[in-house]
DNA sequence: ATGTCACTGGGGCAGTGA
């Protein structure tokens, strides 16, 4: 079973390149992020011409979540994360899928930092981790995957010193992240790859992904009994090289069967 | 600081978020 995740940047606006980036990659499971449209100018008919179900989350300009299935049913159980009925982001969808619950999450970017963006990247990741601990607690197989706009160590990063100011490098999210990984997930790129530059956006300015000035912000954390099933996990990189792209690149792992 | 995208309102292009 392979699960992928892809933030879009738009995803009418980059809809022929995620249709390409289906039928070559044919993924069990896409988890989408940054849709930037409302739900009712969600591509449903195109999605389903090339073949997949899907459930979504979406919002006027900014955000908005989805997951796509291939001959797999999904069961949403989730949609928008739980802690604040204030929060009015589309950044999170769930679902059970072929037995997994999949998490598909747009994390804040939370620039400029300090400030009021960044205390809501803050908010939203102990949400998040509150939310996260609770189904490790349920037993239940689990991937959380997206974009986290986290950048966990300084191997994550072209030039890290660049981003120690930054919202996805500063040392409040750095914690985050591993005190989140350390409630018991397992990094899946990661772990398969311990030592080597892996990354996953690069952004549009300076010819970023010509140089491979990039970053390593699209994340799949795995429970540990889909830990056992992990087989193999990389990222297309290539598909950040066509033409009216995204500035991400997808990210996949490829599990057994239970 | 720079730089480049997509989206919105409104009907060109500035503002916003990333």
């Amino acid at each position: 079973m392979k699960i992928a995740t892809y933030n879009v940047n738009g995803i009418n606006g980059r809809l022929p390149v995620l249709l390409r980036w289906l039928e070559e990659s044919t993924p069990d499971v896409a988890c989408l992020q940054e849709l930037k449209a409302p739900d009712e100018k969600f591509p449903e008919q195109a999605i389903k011409d090339a073949g997949y179900n899907a459930i979504w989350h979406g919002q006027k300009s900014w955000n908005g979540v989805a997951i796509l299935t291939r001959n797999l049913d999904i069961k949403e159980t989730r949609r928008g994360l739980p802690g604040d009925p204030d929060d009015t982001h589309s950044r999170y969808i769930e679902a059970e899928v072929n037995g997994i619950t999949i998490g598909c999450l747009y994390l804040p970017n939370g620039n400029p930092a300090p400030g009021p963006k960044f205390e809501y990247k803050l908010r939203w990741f102990e949400r998040f981790a509150e939310h996260a601990a609770e189904l490790l607690a349920s037993g239940k197989p689990v991937v959380l995957t997206g974009d986290y706009n986290a950048i966990p160590t300084e191997l994550d990063a072209y030039k890290a010193e660049r981003w120690v100011e930054d919202a996805l490098f500063r040392p409040e999210t750095r914690v985050a992240f591993k005190a989140l990984v350390d409630q018991g997930w397992t990094d899946a790129i990661r772990k398969l790859n311990p030592d080597k530059v892996i990354y996953t956006f690069w952004d549009y300015f300076r010819n970023a992904y010509g140089r491979d000035a990039g970053l390593r912000i699209d994340h799949f954390l795995l429970s540990p009994d889909v830990n056992k099933r992990l087989l193999a996990a990389g990222v297309d990189r290539n598909v950040r090289g066509w033409e009216k792209t995204s500035d991400h690149g997808p990210v996949w792992v490829e599990l057994a069967d239970a």
